[in-house]
DNA sequence: TAGGTTGAATTGGTATTACCTTTAGACCGC
DNA sequence: GCGGTCTAAAGGTAATACCAATTCAACCTA
């Protein structure tokens, strides 16, 4: 048991080697992003191994998030880092109800920030919050712009709550949000109205934490999300969100 | 180009429709880890593809994480996140009062759980529930299996919320919470009395989703959380719920 | 000539078949 | 029991053929 001198054999896969040498050649900043790889059937070649086992470490860097690959056009790098976090996403790929539930856990995380910044906002971030507000008042504002200040906002928000761990779940869900609703090519719009109900739910919040009255922040984003999942809930219900609801704020 | 007509056909990868399907089974729990899955022909055969397309899914899981091959051996599942959360972990290693947000915002999660659990509970989930209750209850269950029977009754009602992406963020945060904890060796200790509080807490969750009770099972939860993290809360404070309440529960 | 169209070459994706290497369990003899 | 052997099963690799999408240059039309 204690025989600690004895580690487990090298035992590499064909495709292991294969994999781990593309891998080199793309931290090593040979191939960078954007740079396209030889065809598989050149690479087989040229390593001396089948296409097969090319194809199996291409699937694994696929996995990785390293390369991309498209039918007829090739396999790019699209990372040298690879990403990981593909996971949820792949989850809300699959079945666009779990889209809904995320907005909604979304929106019971942003009461719980709503509440924190509460009691923990610092002027810069009131600062933050007012400066959003303003902008969106303007009146030459598009919607595009529009549509960022509002992200802005609950960003501020977010970053008044003070909590790190908060923030950087957040923006997994946003990222994830806002890929799908691109993908899908939604978009953001609004009646001069609903702009100013928005605006003024915002400003609603912005005094309650300026006031440091935690429930009344909480009260008051709670009453701003559920106002906006209802706005603008869509009729087959399932993919409701899909709105500036989430692909903006 | 203004022929809106002819939307982009859902055109899919066959090994790609295969690993969302062994990806929803792992995430829905139906797959946990450690679980050895059907052998590469059989699974081409069951799903009528080629056992490349299937080698290919596999490949790609690998990548990211889920399962893992060895020759001879077979295919089993690691992990039901894949690599997702480095980052997250990393952030609550710098700062330990991360570990509290973590906990704070798993309690608000759980809360929703409840409600949705008492919204979607199906019969499957609810003797998923009892059991664990029952098991809890029996007198010669040491420490040890206590804290596995309270887990299993949260990963219950978290089945039964019916959300796959709610069970993905509430898996990623448990196992950061254990890890954290375990790094620093908390023990799991209760009096007899609050194991009774515990059960007598559960029991009532329990009795709230059986009846379809949204508010209730909410309120239950809530109630429940809130004397666990104050019960146990530490004199430092900052990482006030170091004990059973996030190890465990 | 400019610009769109076509079509063959290229490239990744899937299927089929065959064989190798490793693992795991049954079996057997000592 | 203990160790060894045998064997069926599983993943890994190879070779070949064909499908499907993309690319791009030759071609044709206005």
């Amino acid at each position: 048991m204690s025989q600690t001198v004895f580690g487990k054999i090298a035992r590499e896969r064909v495709s292991d080697r294969v994999a781990a040498e593309i891998l080199r050649l793309i931290t090593s900043g040979d191939l960078p992003p954007g740079e396209k790889l030889p065809a598989e059937r050149q690479l087989a070649e040229m390593m001396k191994v089948s296409r097969v086992s090319i194809r199996a470490a291409l699937q694994r860097l696929q996995g990785q998030g390293f390369v991309s690959a498209v039918q007829g056009g090739g396999t790019r790098v699209v990372s040298a880092t690879g990403d990981t976090e593909p996971a949820l996403t792949e989850l809300v790929r699959i079945d666009r109800s779990n889209l809904h539930d995320l907005a909604e856990i979304r929106s019971n995380l942003e009461v719980w920030a709503a509440r924190r910044a509460a009691e923990n906002a610092r002027p810069k971030h009131l600062e933050e919050m007012a400066a959003s507000l303003e902008a969106m008042a303007s009146p030459e504002r598009d919607a595009h712009e529009r549509a960022l200040d509002d992200v802005a906002f609950h960003l501020a928000v977010a970053r008044a709550s003070g909590s790190a761990v908060y923030l950087h779940i957040l923006t997994v869900i946003r990222d994830i949000l806002t890929e799908m609703l691109d993908y899908h090519r939604y978009e953001l719009f609004g009646t001069p109205e609903d702009d100013a109900a928005v605006l003024a739910q915002h400003r609603a919040i912005f005094d309650a934490i300026e006031a440091q009255d935690a429930s009344g922040a909480a009260e008051a984003m709670d009453r701003h999300l559920s106002w906006v999942l209802e706005h603008y809930r869509t009729p087959e219900g399932a993919a409701a969100p899909a709105s500036r609801s989430d692909a903006a704020e």
